[in-house]
DNA sequence: ATACGCATGTAAGATGTTACATGATTAA
DNA sequence: TTAATCATGTAACATCTTACATGCGTAT
């Protein structure tokens, strides 16, 4: 349930209304988490009825804000202390990779270099948005500027490793027919 | 449609039936995608009546053993290039991180520590596995083992961002409080 | 007046998880 | 004979995606 739990983390900064903790999906937690508003405004409901959250009173056009209750955060704190990473694993981009022996090693090869091109411009992008972000010394922008090092480290391993990657292949394709009946 | 292609490319490799496959997530994509019995029986039902696969006669026990057909072969092969990485971004680690501003800076870093050694067990596992797996020089295995090996780049550079963070929040610590209400 | 952004929701369908349920074969 | 493994499925529930649907407020 970490929708829940990323609403409990924005709503323990500041109070915000489900349109508004949409914004902030897209915006703060873009590389991290998404959601949509057709999942947000249903699950604050719940978590309204649960006591995690509180509604104030209607604003202009229907407006709710939701604010968090010392239950929230003691949910918050439980899942940030609670140690279980457990999220089944599921990486698309390693699925592919298993699978690309079906294809002939030219088109691998061109895998692997447009992997490694996306990989650059994602790294390209988190500079950016380091530049753009007016960090502060808080600690949730602390915490922010530790989350966005490592979108950094890991664009630039994967743009490393489609590298590597790619010069396998090259150097598979001599010694080895890649579809190749060769097993033993 | 992860799952569909997940299967398309096991049954690339081999054929088999629904409880083979279910050991093949388990064993070989254990590290990449997960996937239960549950889910892969009407799936590959479904994947019949789409033409994709097609089933043998039954054989001892009710088994029934799938093969991929040309027009599996070619979905397959569509899905490898059609070059769209689309799985909505979900990373519960890091949403993790970002929350963890709310707690007490000891916690913090304990729970930095705590990343960096379950990162480093990943590491000796993956490098166990690379030690008992018999590699031969098919394409299949050479892709299993670039695979591998990205798996283990990716547990090496958590346990060293673990520790860079860690550091970050001592040399935080003195400077800022993590809590406070510094902002701008 | 009208278009854009604010603001909230519902519904249908796909996908994933956990639990329930059954029975055959084989090795000890 | 009995326990483990092989083998297949269904059901209930949770979660996520995409599309549909409505209306207010504000700036041009």
């Amino acid at each position: 349930m970490s929708l829940r739990h990323a609403l409990l983390g924005l709503l323990e900064d500041q109070p915000g209304s489900g349109y508004e903790l949409t914004k902030r999906f897209e915006l703060s937690l873009a590389n991290v988490w998404s959601a949509t508003h057709s999942q947000i405004y249903p699950e604050l409901a719940r978590m309204a009825d649960a006591g995690l959250v509180v509604a104030g009173e209607e604003g202009a056009r229907g407006r709710k804000e939701y604010r968090i209750t010392p239950e929230g955060s003691a949910e918050l704190r439980r899942w940030l202390t609670s140690g279980r990473n457990d999220r089944s694993i599921r990486n698309e981009g390693l699925l592919r990779a298993f699978f690309l022996w079906t294809l002939p090693d030219d088109e691998i090869a061109a895998y692997f270099q447009r992997e490694r091109e996306l990989a650059l411009a994602r790294l390209r992008e988190f500079d950016e948005l380091d530049r753009l972000i007016p960090w502060d010394r808080s600690g949730s922008d602390l915490m922010g500027r530790i989350v966005l090092e490592q979108g950094r480290r890991l664009a630039k391993g994967h743009a490393q490793w489609a590298a590597w990657a790619a010069g396998e292949i090259a150097a598979g394709r001599d010694a080895t027919d890649l579809k190749g009946r060769i097993r033993s």
